[in-house]
DNA sequence: GCCTGGCACTCAGTAGACTTGAGTGCCAGG
DNA sequence: CCTGGCACTCAAGTCTACTGAGTGCCAGGC
């Protein structure tokens, strides 16, 4: 690593601009790890001391202009240091930063999280947002599988009340699915028992999503309740469908940004959930696992830089976990913690057997 | 009305310091008005000017001083207007405030709600947070009944796979609890459909709290898998004993306040479930509908207000509804629109039969 | 006795002038 | 091609003065 031998450090930096030689490379990594830790605009005289740059301020000042003339930095003011700008945040991540692992504390965090907690995939979900919260400071989203493709295990009547009745429906994947029917007339217990074993023997098996009928059950109270079930099952479809989505820590986003009106809109984005599932849906699309202030194309986001790490198993997609921060966000860690969450919940996912292809494959014959 | 008419506008300010006399009455309600509206220190002048006052900047100057010197109002510094105390919002919501209805706008808002929402609770209830919040531009909080008085209507055990068995439990106010159990060795679906049955006969009828035990089945494998039920049972316990919490709205915390710290740590009691349901409680005991300022003891909320009306029906409590807005929030819109949902909540919870004493009475035929 | 107009006073907030110092761009010399 | 040096820039801090909103107090009037 003589200074003279500048190799160019990104293999495809030439597609825009001109490829960064190591020095820069150095310097910017200098400048934003300086950045993120305290937020104030780096000068070259501190950038000039860093360890693997090792030149004068003045040569660091004259590379500086450089990159900020490719846009990697900027000056807030003319007698200011540089801060990064997006594009240099995104070349840290892409080629700056080694994949990382989590310190030892929090290793063991994350072991103690999956050892404690137990199999019920929603309470798991959302105690994994407070975990991912409390790990890297910054507020977390778990998106869960959606149930589309798991298949009917059981359905039930349940009689609350004279005119009320609970269907209750029992996915493969372990969701419990239930939706009030309310009738003009009392219904009795013979009618709702003929009724489920009418639903059970012809929707048992099938996927969600299909359509299908049920035959006549001879009496025309039982096809009342039927009837009634049927258009349940329709007005159920819309929660089986949407994502299941958890929000941890949103208060650590007013730890990351110091303008109200930031804090304001961000948590915004985050109570429409569909706008959340999306974009984490929309950044995992595109093969990233980070996007960089604009980069998602949420403006009201513009000053945050998300996280994204799949969690599948056996390369079926079960969801994401996500971090929303602060472009400033210290990536290795977040990336870092990210990784290992969503790894480690989509073993568990696979483990219980659920959530996949895989569930109905067992050896176990028919349902009950 | 006469300027001299001083009459004791409190019945019972007597008990700390002088009461206010009409005049004093109606200055601390302009000031107060005033600050809600403008959030900045009320001068004497424009107090002068208010309807119900009609008097010389002077003269309400000293009347001021009285009011000062009484704690209900302060001035942040010496040339500036007043705002008021903590004691100051007191009286006013205690004695100035009439109890207020809704706008067109927002009963019609309200009406449409109730008229769109069904019949699921958890989803009428988290839907309701948003209602308030929007209702009121105030973060909304929503606490459900507990389960804790519920019988159990329906028992089942649904196999997902081999090893993985799924307890599943109706009560009869509608909530369904499932539980996942694993075990060493396949269960077989007859050993499932007995020890189903078997639960089903003992627990069907029974409180979720009382204590029970199941005799055996006569197979090993039967009382292997009702004993694992048995357990799963305390697992649920947890979850059923807990109340239900909604909250709505959070974003608007961070236009009611400016300062990130303030909106940091409301945000961060909201994250504690347990404390905001024990704090909505404290004050409903206490028979307020309204805590203001530091009267309710958690220091993190001390600028804070929040405005709590109960969820019955026929005096039987089946919850509550909370709005957490800063000190000089509107109380009067506040606790209209909290009186009305909470209300209205009730009402159809109570309606559908469920989450009371009364389930099952039903005389009434036909819904909506 | 109580209200009112008038007057002197206080003090936060604003604006302008000045200083400081961190940081830059540029250039000549090695 | 790197470096030290130098002149330059400009945000932020300090000091001063000014402004005006608002007060407290008092003497006079109803």
């Amino acid at each position: 690593m003589t200074p003279t031998a500048h190799r160019a450090v990104s293999t495809d930096a030439r597609a825009e601009g001109r490829a960064l030689n190591e020095r820069q490379a150095a310097i910017l990594e200098a400048v934003v790890t300086e950045y993120i830790g305290s937020a104030e605009p780096v000068g070259s005289s501190l950038v000039a001391h860093a360890p693997g740059v090792q030149v004068s301020s003045a040569t660091v000042r004259s590379e500086m202009v450089a990159l900020e003339r490719e846009g990697y930095l900027v000056q807030p003011h003319t007698s200011a240091g540089r801060i990064p700008t997006d594009k240099g945040y995104r070349f840290f991540v892409d080629h700056l930063t080694q994949p990382g692992v989590l310190g030892p504390t929090q290793h063991k965090q994350v072991c103690r999280f999956f050892d404690q907690v137990h199999v019920e995939m929603e309470d798991m979900l959302e105690r994994a947002t407070g975990l991912l919260s409390e790990l890297t400071s910054y507020a977390a989203v778990v998106v869960g599988p959606s149930h589309d493709s798991a298949t009917i295990r059981s359905v039930q009547l349940v009689g609350l009340a004279p005119h009320l009745v609970l269907l209750v429906v029992v996915l493969s994947d372990g969701a419990v699915e239930k939706q009030t029917m309310e009738f003009e007339a009392e219904v009795a217990d013979d009618v709702l028992t003929t009724a489920g074993a009418l639903l059970s023997t012809h929707l048992v098996g099938r996927t969600t999503t299909t359509g299908w009928t049920v035959p006549s059950g001879g009496s025309a109270e039982v096809d009342r309740v039927v009837a009634a079930a049927t258009a349940a099952f329709g007005l159920m479809g819309r929660s089986i469908e949407s994502d299941q989505i958890f929000v941890g820590g949103p208060s650590r986003l007013a730890q990351s940004f110091d303008a109200v009106e930031t804090v304001r809109s961000v948590l915004g984005i985050l109570e429409q959930q569909l706008v959340v599932v999306t974009l984490l849906r929309d950044v995992l699309d595109r093969g990233l696992s980070v996007a960089i202030g604009t980069e998602h194309g949420y403006e009201p986001l513009a000053s945050c830089a998300v996280v994204v790490a799949p969690v599948s198993i056996d390369g079926v997609d079960l969801g994401a976990v996500g971090l929303l921060g602060p472009t400033r966000m210290d990536y290795q860690r977040a990336l870092a913690a990210a990784h290992v969450v969503g790894e480690r919940l989509g073993q568990r996912l696979g483990e219980t057997g659920r959530g996949g292809a895989s569930a109905g494959a067992g050896s176990h014959d028919g349902g009950n």
